[in-house]
DNA sequence: TCTCTTTTGCGCGTTTTTGATTGTTTATCC
DNA sequence: GGATAAACAATCAAAAACGCGCAAAAGAGA
């Protein structure tokens, strides 16, 4: 029997009884136990099968998991806060796009009780959150970036265009000592200036690692958002409003 | 038994019950209390469940599991057959459309050895395994229905247009007696004309279950498609094409 | 047929897994 | 709060599975 042929047998058996032990596969095919290793490291390293001490399990897909797992982004705690602020300020029936970062993830677990509202985003594990709470979501399209799960690039701002949003909820990578808020690429710079665009109101989240933090790319100075949401009293080193409203420290 | 296929019992036992004790989950895997622990404790490490004292729990907050788990979809292994070999007609560098089903979801599994190609879904889930395969892929937003985790409507329709199509990878609620193509809503139906239209061939996928099952909307006629991939020779009764090429049965 | 290459099977020391045992910690009941 | 029972972590030995080197066998090409 060729290699290959018995390569495609032992798949076929994996295929449909999900486990299966070498020394079974062995004695189904009539060789010897080191011969059906190397066949399984074959396959394993050809990422058909997963390789189990004792045999093989079929190569399938698990749930689809989100990697953006916010128990396991940094400051989870901290940003837990300061989405439940932000979820305070939508109002039933409102039309709000939350932009795609660990840090407004967490919006999606405040906004159940919301009556009506329509929730924009460009990214997809907060897409999928918002869906399985009911929520009516729209998600941009456009590439899917790996890292991060989101769409970026002018598809998604195409689509951001078409809608007139109430309030937008957005982070970014830093506020540098100018107060210039950056992020580390044009994609994401580019996806925030249209969202910022379409919205009547500007919330922005920003825990107390972001500040004085520099990135390559400039997206506005921080005195033009309407609202600030930060866990952070150093926020007023770098803006100073009249309107004490404009800044929730939670 | 092998550990993983033991790891994945317990995994199914503990989403079945939401708690097991350790004694229990002994008992019904035959294995002693000592290995269950370490089981437990492993499968803890990896988050997939909560360790509680005498036993463990369901962890349901930590993945976003997608609602279309192809484990738990019915006729999951014909339809892993089918896919495997729709997979097998892409050609590197193609640009590929597969749509949002559970019949085609699992082609996921079969495209990572192809070089640069592009897919483009209005189905989430297959998007979010796709990109984790490393395999760019575009998703084509719009409203996100709940039940499917997938986009359709104007929005997706007008992103598709935007695509020259190489190949159609697709799959419909049922094949009436007429040999027409069914589905059960009308945005099902537009979505799938639109990716029709802009696709060089179209592949239909059909598990045998479909056939002789009429729903309320009308796709296209089962002699239109390009190429049929199905598990069943039911297919010849709708439809006998001139070339034999046409019909794929695994 | 001969030679070279690939594939296979075997022996053996190593690693992994498992179940039993021990003493310790934790929960429960009164 | 103290006694009892359950659950636990740690350790150890046996069994199973493993990887590696090497030689035999099988194929391919001249």
């Amino acid at each position: 029997m060729m290699k290959e042929e018995r390569y495609d047998q032992i798949l076929a058996i994996v295929e449909k009884e999900r486990y299966v032990s070498a020394v079974r596969l062995s004695q189904m095919l009539y060789v010897s136990l080191p011969t059906i290793r190397r066949d399984l490291a074959e396959l394993a390293r050809r990422n058909q099968i997963i390789r189990s001490h004792g045999g093989a399990k079929l190569n399938q897909s698990e749930h689809v998991v989100a990697p953006l797992d916010f128990r396991k982004t940094v400051n989870a705690a901290q940003k837990r806060a300061l989405c439940r602020c932000a979820a305070g300020m939508v109002k039933d029936f409102d039309i709000i796009f939350i932009d795609a970062s660990t840090t407004t993830l967490q919006m999606a677990d405040f906004l159940s009780d919301k009556k009506g509202i329509t929730v924009i985003t460009n990214g997809i594990p907060l897409a999928t959150l918002l869906v399985q709470k009911g929520i009516k979501t729209y998600c941009t399209g456009g590439e899917i970036f790996e890292n991060s799960l989101a769409h970026f690039g002018s598809f998604a701002e195409e689509f951001i265009q078409r809608f007139n949003i109430d309030t937008l909820f957005f982070s970014c990578h830093g506020v540098n000592d100018k107060g210039m808020l950056t992020d580390p690429s044009l994609p994401e710079t580019q996806i925030r200036k249209v969202a910022i665009h379409q919205s009547e109101k500007t919330v922005f989240l920003c825990d107390e690692t972001k500040f004085s933090l520099s990135t390559p790319y400039n997206l506005v100075p921080i005195q033009t958002i309407d609202h600030i949401i930060t866990n952070s009293t150093t926020v007023k080193k770098y803006f100073q409003p009249k309107d004490d409203g404009k800044i929730t420290i939670v």
